[in-house]
DNA sequence: CGTGTCTGCCC
DNA sequence: ATTCTGC
DNA sequence: GCAGAATGGGCAGACACG
């Protein structure tokens, strides 16, 4: 038996262990296989087959190898290691899986129990490369390890020590691998206000799957339904592959840096190359490090694990890692303190390196609130009538004010003068508004020099003077905006002052940071205002206030207190505030009767289920059903499962020719028209997509809804007494109608 | 160079 | 964005 | 009630493709 042994100079992919390629024909390959075969296979295996598209780029490692002439042969002195494509026997993976190939995978994720398959990593020689790993960065299955752990509970208590506990151990062994391991975990790689993005969706993610397994697309994507996750599917597309010997074990440094590196790939061609690179990744993983990868380049890593766990976690590590014996207590107040730093200073960059400098406990004397770098803005809680608001706030003093339609903005101004604004998801969207940032000087009194104030930019007219829809400040362009050429003016609408010249104003009362920020900043209209509010108390009053608002194009109102627990600090309660939405009170806050069409399927956890459906208003004159929206969220897991059952039993090969859809918004299934649903919605929009009412309001664009969500099914109504497409203009245009009288109003006033 | 698709980010 | 659910 | 994970419409920008 010949044994393909890597020995000097192993190829590592922190040197770009993928440290050649080569091109080869499907000719090369057979030869290849056959020479392959020689070696490592006996007569224990079957076959050895090659999955290929045509031309293969074979990802290779330079390697010396004793006793393998016929493979040395091949390529002269070079010799090839064929990572990827070789594969072993009936593992082959056929092109449209029937679905017993899928169960089979599904049942047996590494194939052990596959009788056709005698190579695994005990009894094939090539599987047992022997070359010693020596890295200074701690392996990525590692990591993964950890994240399968967290994955397979759902007790938070149990996450935060498992997760703690892999913290503590990369403090005490590798330091530098607990920002990555953060970063990979979060599924980031950056601050978010730095702007860096791997620009990696789904479909590219299947591309490179499919270049690694040498299966089709369509075929990963039919498994991606079934088991409702790529990662699921690329894990088990690949442990069907037998590999000729085990790559070098990827490390958590090499992983972060190749995705960092996708990040900065652009141009033509990038797709391509962003592919190559994650190929060569996927082509170094091994068991759960490739559902791992999968995901979090997906940026979903579904395992129970997100921010606040994992602020949680590192707090906890932190502070066991110096003191094993740290009570309960000291260790909730430095997961408090490190919670509250961070809502400061979102950036991992700069609290995990002071976190090793200077503790927990001292970390806030050196991170904290900056201007220039976003603070995690306040939260609102959803609540479903003002009585629930008095409740709530009970005695204490509080204030509404209108909740204004357009985009959160944190305008921030630095000691230097310098501007930078930020979302409500601390991008950096400063490019966007440079209007903004000259009319500062006009709005600031001479008080103010460095601030930071929270608001709400809106789309506004300034020939009428009115507000206008967040639809159009959506069509704002979003780089290179020039002052002198913008299609979409904007206004600001203030509503809190967070820190001015010098001092935060985090912990100060509401009533107070409002004062402060109507004495040092001034109305200019049509660019800034302060948000319009009343310190109310009787809900007679609210309610009068909260359809004025609505009148005035707002979405309804924001209820906060004045005075006790009125501090800006989103770490102890993220969601003091509380928003009353107008759906409770006019407009299409009334909801609509729609019918089930279609629906897709489910992912994540709502695997084997439909995940969201697809909904038609009927159109009486033309007597067909028309696109309106899809809806995915207002049922329980139980009706969801009903759903499915019940709308199973009325699948249909192909649409109707009375169902009127676009060719770009088709569902996995489609359904005949037998169920009629009540939905709710905010807001009707025109769409780019959508069928409902088209010709009625624009010639050739249809209507939608803005979050739509599921109430119940009405099985009082049959499919043809579902909402009119007339009756869905008639509201598309009350809702117009609405906003004009608004701006007579305010004419008139 | 125009159109379609994908992604990220607003809500 | 809205909503549901285990802890 | 928190924290997380399902899911919505629709836009600009960046590429791919023909």
């Amino acid at each position: 038996m010949n044994i393909i042994e890597i020995n000097k100079t192993p190829p590592t992919l922190d040197n770009e262990m993928i440290s050649g390629r080569l091109s080869l024909t499907l000719k090369d390959l057979s030869v290849a296989v056959a020479d392959v075969d020689g070696v490592v296979v006996e007569d224990d295996v079957d076959v050895v087959a090659v999955e290929l598209a045509d031309c293969v780029v074979v990802d290779v490692a330079v390697v010396a190898v004793e006793d393998a002439g016929t493979v040395v042969a091949l390529v002269g002195a070079v010799v090839v290691v064929l990572v990827a494509v070789v594969v072993v026997g009936t593992t082959v993976v056929e092109e449209n899986n029937k679905p017993e190939d899928i169960k089979r995978l599904n049942d047996n994720n590494d194939l052990k129990a596959e009788k056709k398959i005698k190579i695994d990593e005990d009894s094939a020689p090539a599987a047992k490369m022997s070359f010693s790993v020596s890295s200074d960065s701690m392996q990525f299955m590692t990591l993964c390890e950890t994240l399968e752990a967290i994955e397979n509970t759902t007790k938070r208590l149990v996450i935060n020590d498992i997760l703690t506990n892999f913290f503590i151990k990369l403090i005490n062994e590798s330091q530098k691998d607990l920002l990555p391991s953060v970063y990979l975990s979060l599924n980031q790689i950056a601050p978010t206000f730095e702007g860096i993005e791997l620009g990696i969706g789904e479909t590219v993610l299947v591309k490179a799957v499919s270049a690694v397994t040498g299966r089709s697309i369509s075929a990963i994507r039919n498994d991606v339904k079934e088991l409702g996750d790529l990662g699921k599917v690329a894990q088990s597309s690949k442990s069907s592959q037998k590999m000729m010997y085990t790559p070098k074990s990827l490390s958590i440094h090499t992983v972060f840096k190749t995705f960092r590196d996708i990040a900065l790939i652009t141009g033509k061609d990038s797709v391509t190359k962003k592919v190559d690179k994650i190929r060569s990744l996927l082509v170094a993983c091994q068991g759960c490090e490739v559902k791992y990868l999968i995901r979090i380049l997906e940026g979903k890593l579904r395992i129970g694990l997100a921010e606040r766990s994992i602020l949680t976690s590192l707090g906890t590590a932190f502070i066991k890692a110096k003191n094993p014996k740290a009570s309960p207590e000291e260790i909730d107040e430095g997961v408090e303190t490190l919670k509250s730093v961070f809502n400061e200073i979102p950036s991992y960059d700069q609290i995990i390196p002071a976190l090793f400098d200077y503790g927990v406990n001292k970390l806030s004397e050196h991170c904290h609130m900056t201007p220039g770098i976003p603070l995690k803005p306040m939260l609102a809680h959803p609540t479903k009538s003002l009585t629930e608001v008095l409740d709530r706030f009970e005695g204490k003093p509080f204030t509404c004010e209108y909740k204004y339609d357009g985009e959160r903005a944190q305008v921030h101004r630095l000691a230097d003068g310098s501007i930078k604004i930020f979302s409500r998801n601390s991008e950096d969207m400063t490019d966007k508004y440079p209007d903004i940032m000259e009319h500062i000087p006009e709005i600031i009194t001479d008080g103010a020099q460095s601030f930071v104030i929270d608001a709400e930019v809106v789309a506004f007219d300034r020939l009428k003077n009115s507000i206008l829809p967040f639809q159009v400040l959506s069509t704002r362009k979003r780089k290179d905006v020039n002052t002198a050429n913008i299609q979409v003016q904007v206004s600001l609408y203030a509503f809190d002052l967070l820190f001015l010249n010098g001092k935060s104003l985090l912990t100060t009362t509401f009533r107070e940071r409002r004062d402060l920020l109507h004495q040092n900043f001034r109305v200019v209209e049509g660019k800034f205002a302060f948000a319009k509010y009343m310190d109310a108390q009787t809900t007679e009053d609210i309610q009068y206030f909260l359809d004025d608002s609505v009148k005035e194009n707002c979405e309804g109102l924001m209820v906060k207190t004045l005075v006790e627990e009125s501090s800006y600090e989103p770490s102890k309660r993220s969601r003091n505030w509380l928003k009353v939405k107008k759906d409770y009170v006019s407009g299409i806050g009334d909801s609509v009767d729609l019918v089930v069409i279609g629906a897709y399927h489910g992912k994540g956890k709502r695997v084997g289920n439909y995940g969201g459906f697809l909904l038609a208003c009927y159109d009486d004159q033309n007597e067909e059903y028309q696109t309106i929206c899809k809806i995915g969220t207002g049922f329980s897991d139980s009706d969801l499962g009903e759903h499915t059952t019940f709308l199973n039993n009325h699948i249909i090969p192909g649409p109707k020719s009375y169902y009127s859809y676009a060719d770009n918004a088709k569902p996995d299934v489609w359904f005949d028209a037998v169920q009629v649903w009540e939905i709710k919605a905010a807001d009707l929009s025109i769409s780019p997509v959508y069928r409902a009412g088209v010709g009625l309001v624009d010639s050739s664009k249809g209507i939608s809804l803005r979050f739509p969500r599921f109430i119940r099914i009405r099985n009082d109504k049959s499919p043809e007494n579902a909402t009119t497409s007339s009756q869905i203009a008639n509201l598309y245009q009350m809702q117009a109608v609405i906003n004009n009288n608004s701006k007579n109003d305010d004419d008139l006033e």
